[in-house]
RNA sequence: CGCGGGAUGGAGCAGCCCGGUAGCUCGUCAGGCUCAUAACCUGAAGGUCGUAGGUUCAAAUCCUACUCCCGCAC
C-alpha cells in the first residue's frame, strides 16, 4: 500500500520505524516544521523529520493543513492510507477523506479516557492502573473515532511518563503493521468509543509542575512520576547559606504512609510530609546540574529533618 | 549575537568576591573491633582544580578565548 506517515516527536518514530520494515511504500512523511528549540534558539527539526531524512524519505512540513494548497498537495499524493501518530496538527475533513482507506491514528490511552495532547502523563498523574495504545479511525473530532485495535499495559507504582512512553511506543509499533494488514484485507471491525468516561488530557502547563505539599501524598507521588523526566515536577527550596530559593525538580518518588507537616523533611533521606501521608524522593535535579539519585545529592548537600520545601 | 547556571580525586559538594600548603561527606584499599554487619575505630591510596593563553614573585581563585553539560512551558 501507498502510505503517508504523519507524526512529530520521539513517540512517533518507533511507529515509523516499524512501518519501514513492512513492505508498504511510504510515499511521504508529514511532520511539524522545525522550531526554535533547545539552548541556542536554533531551529530544530522534529525527531520524525530527522529519522525520515536519514531514511531518505520525502518530508513535508506545512504549518497548517487548513488551507487549500496544502490540502491539494496532500490529495495529489494518491495515498491508500495515512498513519497519524502524535502529529500535532488538526486534520480537516478534506484531508481525512483523501486517502482511499482513510486516516488511522495511534493514540496512547484507553479511549475515550484521555483524548488529546498529553495522555501518557495524565494517566499516571491521575493514578490510573492501566492504559493502552489504540489504533482508531480518524474523524473530525479530537480522538473520537471508532477503535480498531488495542494493546493494553499495566501502570506500575514505579512507572514514570518516560518509562510508560517507551513501553507504549513499542507496543504501538508492534500493533501497527497488523492493523494495516487487517485493514487492507477488510478484516477489521471498527468499534465505536463509549460515550461514558470521556476525559480530555489537556496540555501540561506550569500549574501542573509546581508541587502543592498540602495535597495527599498519593497525588503528589503520581504528579512527580507523571511529569518525569519531562517537564518535571518541582518545588522551591533554599540551600543552606543561600538567600533565594531555587527550583528543585523532583523526578522519582515513592509513596509512604508516615505523617508529617506538609513540605517538611521528616528524616534526613528526603522523606517529605504531605497533606496525607508522605513521599520519599529518590531522584531529583538541581539547577545547572543533571538528574541524580538522592543518595548522590545528599552526599554534597545534607538535608536534615525539619527543613522545609515550598 | 536570546537569557541564566555549571565543570574541583571514583560519586556528590565547599573553597573563588578579599590570589599564598587542595578541603568536606561518601566510596575504594589495608588493618582493628565484633558471633556478625551496609555498624564502629585506625591508617592509606587517589586531583595537570574542563581546555588554551594572559596578569603576577605566586592562580582553583583575577583577565581573555574556547569546549562540553544543565535550566528557561516539547
Amino acid at each position: 500500500m501507498r502510505i503517508v506517515f504523519m507524526g512529530s516527536p520521539d513517540f512517533s518514530v518507533k511507529a515509523l520505524e516499524a512501518l519501514c520494515e513492512t513492505d508498504n511504500e511510504i510515499i511521504c512523511v508529514y511532520t511539524q516544521p522545525p522550531r526554535p528549540a533547545g539552548r541556542g534558539k536554533a531551529d530544530r527539526p522534529t525527531a520524525v523529520h530527522a529519522f525520515a531524512d536519514a531514511q531518505g524519505l520525502p518530508v513535508r512540513t506545512p504549518k497548517s493543513l487548513k488551507k487549500d494548497p496544502a490540502q491539494a498537495e496532500f490529495g495529489a499524493l494518491g495515498a491508500d492510507l495515512a498513519i497519524v501518530v502524535a502529529y500535532g496538527l488538526i486534520l480537516p475533513q478534506p484531508v481525512l477523506d483523501a486517502p482511499r482507506l482513510g486516516c488511522i491514528n495511534l493514540h496512547a490511552s484507553l479511549l475515550p479516557r484521555w483524548r488529546g495532547a498529553a495522555p501518557i502523563q495524565r494517566a499516571i498523574m491521575a493514578g490510573d492502573r492501566e492504559t493502552a495504545v489504540q489504533a482508531m479511525v480518524m474523524e473530525a473530532g479530537l480522538d473520537t473515532g471508532p477503535v480498531l485495535a488495542t494493546a493494553r499495559t499495566d501502570i506500575a507504582s514505579d512507572d514514570t511518563a518516560g518509562s510508560l512512553h517507551d513501553r507504549l511506543a513499542e507496543l504501538g509499533a508492534q500493533l501497527l503493521p497488523s492493523v494495516i494488514e487487517a485493514l487492507a484485507g477488510g478484516a477489521l471491525q471498527p468499534k465505536a468509543q463509549s460515550e461514558e468516561g470521556v476525559i480530555y488530557a489537556s496540555k501540561l502547563g506550569p500549574e501542573d509542575q509546581l508541587i502543592d505539599w498540602s495535597k495527599p501524598a498519593s497525588e503528589i507521588d503520581c504528579q512527580i512520576r507523571g511529569l518525569s523526566p519531562f517537564p518535571g515536577a518541582y518545588t522551591f527550596w533554599t540551600p543552606p547559606g543561600a538567600e533565594k530559593p531555587v527550583r528543585l525538580k523532583l523526578l522519582m518518588s515513592r509513596y509512604e504512609e508516615d505523617e508529617g507537616a506538609p513540605g517538611e523533611a521528616l528524616d534526613d533521606q528526603l522523606l517529605i510530609g504531605c497533606g496525607d501521608g508522605s513521599v520519599r524522593i529518590t531522584r531529583l535535579q538541581r539547577p545547572g546540574k543533571g538528574p541524580m539519585d538522592v543518595a548522590d545529592f545528599l552526599r554534597g548537600t545534607p538535608i536534615p529533618a525539619g527543613m522545609h520545601f515550598q
